[in-house]
DNA sequence: CTGTATCCATGGAGATACTG
DNA sequence: CAGTATCTCCATGGATACAG
């Protein structure tokens, strides 16, 4: 293997194929199961630590904070605390983040098409 | 935790949450590394085995069977062995994978805005 | 050329207990 | 309420050798 960069993908084939790299690096900043629904749960307003992990139907309390961290490092959800007792956190999308919703949107369109049926 | 289906969701998230259920269901059906790329690259026209195997610079063979196995599967591609000697085997998408052709063109677009620059 | 079989390393994610 | 700190488990994927 010669240079490889943390993406994990090779500089030759980043030059060769612009295309794959974007696609790789959308692909990682998405990686992580809840990822996608906690951005498509921020779509439409601003919402609070526990309201995301009541949506998240068995999330646990460290894979939550884990994955609202990476978003936050990847510029994709703002993180505001009010200084109140008890404390609230509110977590949006910021301008970045707003970007993937056609995305989301898409794949949530492709599941209703394809994905089973439910009573 | 009740009833948790092979998805890993339970049902009453799914009722509740039928985008959800859409958005999870893209999801798994694209998890892994190379699957997006494997598909933009039989975006354009069908594609051998070695050809595919050369574009992922750094994938493994066992690793690329397994992914091509799950996208013909799920019904994204298609597989069709010629009966020749040496053996040619040529991948292209289905009709249900070329639906998934503008998402991986937002993932690319989103990727390419965003992503690192490189000379 | 197009795979299969086996082993192994890694990291994502859950369970649990604890905290300001 | 909104976390942090560990521990553990297991699926994913890579390396390697072999095969039709």
């Amino acid at each position: 293997m010669s240079r490889i960069s943390k993406d994990g993908f090779n500089e030759e084939c980043k030059k060769d194929h612009r295309e794959i790299y974007g696609i790789a690096y959308t692909q990682n900043m998405l990686s992580g199961r809840w990822k996608y629904l906690i951005l498509w749960f921020l779509k439409l307003k601003s919402h609070r630590y526990n309201e995301i992990k009541t949506l998240l139907w068995g999330i646990s309390q460290g894979s939550l904070t884990k994955q609202l961290r990476e978003l936050e490092a990847d510029g994709l959800i703002n993180r505001k605390v009010y200084p109140e007792v008890p404390p609230r956190v509110e977590y949006s999308l910021t301008s970045k983040g707003e970007q993937l919703i056609p995305i989301i949107d898409l794949m949530e369109e492709f599941g209703k098409k394809f994905g089973d049926k439910i009573d």
